[in-house]
DNA sequence: CTGTTAGCGCTTTCAT
DNA sequence: ATGAAAGCGCTAACAG
């Protein structure tokens, strides 16, 4: 159990070499010239002994720990933005790195320590990661590494990674089109003060204003704008109820998944059909979407290209925020002409 | 930017002692007997300073890394069991240890890597969470570190934290007794190979142990099974679908949430109310269960949990298997009487 | 071409 | 009650 690890000093003695020779050689440095069958046999100790190197040791060293810490709200572990970090471990993994990752829930007394126990482990680099793109919160303690803001913005650190709603916006707007459909459209999950950029988010600002122009731009209006605060089913379900009763839109626009899913409720209780009697497109490509039936067709947040972007922004070199491009997920229930 | 960090040496200087002196305040070391004064002097000059240990240095010291490796095949980054990740994360946090997170896909060349990884940098314990309880593949190499297994067993370390699923097995039979109804009740996602323990998870195996036996108990039989292998939306729907064709269930006892949504779907497309025409129950509470309307009464997987009860293993003394309850979640596809 | 030496920042005997 | 010195495992100057 406690059998005492290889070291570089044993493999040198193996080798019969100085720990020197060993480094150089195993750490594959390019300006050296030791003999290949110095090579030759400091490899195959190594290889004997099992050898791997402490990294912390080398960390101490070098100032290079070869890990970076991933500093999330809540993103790590909802669903909803789980891509994030899955995006993230795999670049991380391919850099060679490691990531550590540590949760907030979005309290300043978290969040420092976050950055702490990060900084005190000599990370190279820091994400900060938010469940909900906006401003983000980041501790006024000194920071010497590279970090990246992972959907969400911050004032001190320019480099961030963000899907392009905007573009996102016009996108479902002119999907409609292509569907044949300009006009009878409601728009479900309208709110003001988000529109204006004032809560929830800054992108979700961006996404009503890239819907406005796109409808602006095909001179199109909507039949109904239902408003509501938060995102969830019930919402979709109990506004598209009361809209059914006056009027019959030809397609339901969403904010979200989760809105369309209590619209298809709503739907499917008034015995009208997706997409034949309601077209409906939707945002986020939630699994939900794939769940329903028809699928939903739904413009996708791009978690996990955004997650891969944010490590490889920080292992690389950046200075511009990154805007990730929202792919268009085609399912069903908003087919073509 | 690369401003020095401030090192232990700084704070010793500054408080006019040793760094042995400031190294023994810092880490409060209970058998000194160093003056008040000293005590006094050294948090002070660390406060002005901003001091931080350099864990990687105390690390190479003392063998004692205050890191843990959280190893998994898909979980960290799926929906259904990021509860694992989570509640590993909020126990580290307690236990002021950081966690590395690690993804190997299931693919055993990655699964080494991981494990190298994560012993090249001294982590003081690893867990191995997969994302379906089963036997883990554990790469051969040498492991010196205390290691749990999480929703997953290995011949070689015994301590493992697993879902008591027979008993939740047992809870779903005695809960729709609770409710009245002990006959006409029909299973959702039956597989002959899967209740042996052949494929997918021994720990489902024994939920349907769990169900026999309640049911053996009870003296009930279900009114049919339907069988399927996997367990998607789609599957429950079409069974549904059909069984609703030559016979009319009093309830659905559904494997999984998923399946239940998919029943939902087929209910409802034949005008059947739940819970007033047939209930519905199932397992996992999986985040959709609260979408549905009724929302859907299920078993939970208690994973935040789970993954708690790892980390606290890992790091306190244990030996034995542990088994976390499954909770009953009430929502309303299955009243009681 | 190769080895010696000196730390990286910290903890820990062991003296004083 | 306090400090000097050694050393964890590694790399990087600098000599040979």
């Amino acid at each position: 159990m406690t059998k005492k690890r290889v070291t570089l000093a044993d493999v040198a003695r193996l080798a019969g070499l100085s720990t020197t020779a060993a480094s150089m050689i195993l750490t594959g440095r390019p300006d050296t010239r030791l003999s290949v069958e110095a090579h030759a046999k400091v490899h195959a100790a190594a290889a004997s002994l099992g050898y791997r190197p402490n990294v912390a040791a080398r960390a101490l060293r070098t100032d290079k720990s070869r890990s970076i810490a991933f500093i999330s709200d809540y993103v790590a572990t909802t669903r909803f933005a789980s891509g994030l970090i899955r995006g993230a471990l795999a670049a991380a993994e391919e850099a060679k790195h490691v990531m550590l990752v540590l949760e907030t829930g979005g309290e300043p007394a978290r969040e420092i320590q976050a950055v702490e126990a990060a900084l005190d482990r000599q990370v190279d680099g820091l994400i900060f990661a938010a469940m909900r793109a906006r401003e983000v919160f980041v501790p006024d303690l000194p920071i010497n590494v590279p970090t990246v803001m992972l959907n969400g913005t911050s004032a001190r650190f320019p480099v961030s990674v963000l899907p392009d709603e905007y573009r996102g916006g016009q996108r479902v707007v002119e999907r409609l089109l292509e569907a044949g459909i300009s006009d009878g459209v409601v728009l479900l999950g309208h709110n003001a003060e988000v529109e204006a950029g004032l809560f929830r988010s800054e992108t979700i600002a961006r996404r009503f204003a890239g819907i406005r122009a796109a409808m602006k731009a095909a001179d199109m209006a909507f039949l109904a704008e239902l408003s509501c605060w938060n995102w969830e089913p019930g919402h979709g379900y109990e506004l598209t109820r009361k809209v059914l009763k006056s009027t019959r839109p030809r397609a339901i626009l969403c904010l979200n998944d989760r809105l369309a899913f209590g619209a298809y409720q709503a739907l499917a209780e008034a015995r009208l059909s997706v997409p034949e009697d309601v077209a409906v497109v939707s945002f986020d490509n939630d699994e939900l979407a794939s769940y329903l039936r028809p699928g939903l067709t739904t413009i996708g947040l791009p978690h996990e290209e955004m997650g891969r972007r944010a490590v490889e922004l920080l292992l690389g070199e950046a200075s511009a925020p990154q805007l990730i491009e929202m792919p268009v997920i085609e399912r069903g229930s908003l087919p073509r002409v």
